[in-house]
DNA sequence: CAGACTTTGTGAGTCTGTGCACAAGGTCGA
DNA sequence: TCGACCTTGTGCACAGACTCACAAAGTCTG
């Protein structure tokens, strides 16, 4: 039962390590129960995913689990929070302080694992100094040394579209890694830094899809 | 170049369903510019994308290109559109009148295709009647009648975890029938109905996971 | 009108992810 | 100590998605 230094070993699939969060959430509820042990079929239940998923995706982090009996909750929790770099500290600054970026900068269940907003920038002068969530709102302009001097490793971009590209380059200049990108366009970075989107239009385009293929099922008297 | 009913054909793969809305706003971009015909790789930069996963995915929806070509921009929106029930009205429902909900209620580019708030609704009576993007905040209570009356289809959870599985429950009872969860939680609804959610902690450790790599690459003095 | 040229639509191979099924490994009670 | 019992870890087969490469089908020029 020996930690495995991360990073090692099999590569872990793209799949695996967006389910890990997953478990991870799982895990701390059972904790609150005061479960000290988890078998993958509970685990599974509680991610809401297949039992054998969770066998193979826990076995990409090593043999931590316990044949007969299941896994202990604890340490888990504890191997998944280091896989997922979740007991260091992710300095994060917000770029736009429009609806969303109030929005998130006030949004608790941030700071509670590492994730930590240290910034809120805006390029609009007067929003320099408005408070938001305990912060004064400072100039984009500044970008580059609050990154530098605050260590943000993740940006994340809540400015119109138009602007994106330009919030993005600037990031990745000052030396952020990490993006999370709220606005809807296409918005290149190196391939060192790793962006992930929410799209809030094309989510909503998924489910019309959907629904609208339902709705045709009930009546397709008109076959439009 | 006859139009093909929607919802024939081979089933279109989930995959391509979550490109299209990508393919809908780059053509809304050459429209601006006034090109009438785009090529699968000029889309394919445009919307990120690799240009035989254009042809391929565009080819589900019927043979709507011309060879030596390319695809009629006016035409292929059009048919976009059609396909992901751009051209019907989605009124939509938001429960939960907090810091996200209100975020969300005032997003233009909601409203931009087919997508309109029609209810803002939270279960605290401190926030009844509270205009919200030029909606007054409804009761809880209430769903079903707004749901019924004003034809929601759509639904968005932005309540905290704890009241998610309560809410999407009423929700499906009142007949919505596309849910977009905005907690972080696991929540379960009948087959019949659609459900994606957004999990910004998600997203924020997966993001952590690569940085972790990235920087442990760097510098993999200390193996943890 | 013919031939060069352009771009689509798709067959085929590959890669990634999923889920079953079961042997291996460990617990626990007698 | 032994055997019944339980749950993990994984080999395997299958399904879905991606990419390449190219024939088919159209345009355009001379
Ligand atoms: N509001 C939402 O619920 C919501 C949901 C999903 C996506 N989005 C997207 O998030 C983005 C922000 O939405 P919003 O509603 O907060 O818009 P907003 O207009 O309220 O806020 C945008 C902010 O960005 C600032 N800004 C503009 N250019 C900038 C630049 N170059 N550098 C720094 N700051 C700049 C503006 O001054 C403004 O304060 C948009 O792209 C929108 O499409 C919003
Ligand atoms: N704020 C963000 O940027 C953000 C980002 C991502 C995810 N989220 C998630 O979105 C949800 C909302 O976040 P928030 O920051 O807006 O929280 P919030 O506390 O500001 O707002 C929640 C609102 O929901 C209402 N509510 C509670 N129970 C309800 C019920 N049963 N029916 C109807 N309304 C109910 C509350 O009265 C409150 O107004 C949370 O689950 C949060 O984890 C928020």
């Amino acid at each position: 039962m020996a930690e495995r230094p991360i990073g090692d070993r099999r590569r872990i699939p793209e799949a695996t390590v967006a389910r890990l969060p997953l478990y991870y959430r799982a895990l701390l509820e059972t904790g609150e129960m005061g479960i000290a042990t988890v078998s993958s079929e509970r685990l599974a239940e509680l991610a809401g995913v297949n039992a054998a998923k969770v066998r193979k995706d826990l076995s990409y982090l090593g043999s931590y689990g316990t044949r007969g009996v299941g896994y202990d909750a604890e340490y888990l929790l504890h191997q998944i929070a280091r896989e997922l770099g979740l007991s260091q500290d992710w300095p994060v600054a917000i770029v736009g302080a429009g609806n969303l970026g109030q929005a998130l900068a006030n949004y608790r269940g941030f700071g509670a694992r590492g994730f930590r907003v240290v910034a809120v920038l805006d390029a609009d002068p007067r929003k320099l100094g408005l408070e938001v969530a305990g912060l004064a709102v400072e100039a984009f302009a500044d970008l580059d040394d609050i990154v530098v001097g605050r260590k943000v490793t993740i940006g994340i971009i809540a400015t119109p579209g138009h602007a994106a590209q330009e919030v993005a380059d600037a990031l990745v200049a000052a030396g952020v890694g990490s993006i999370l990108n709220f606005a809807p366009t296409l918005v290149a970075v190196p391939a060192e830094v790793s962006m992930r989107k929410v799209d809030l239009a094309t989510e909503l385009q998924i489910l019309s899809f959907y629904q609208l293929r339902r709705a045709l099922l009930d009546q397709p008297r008109a076959a439009r």
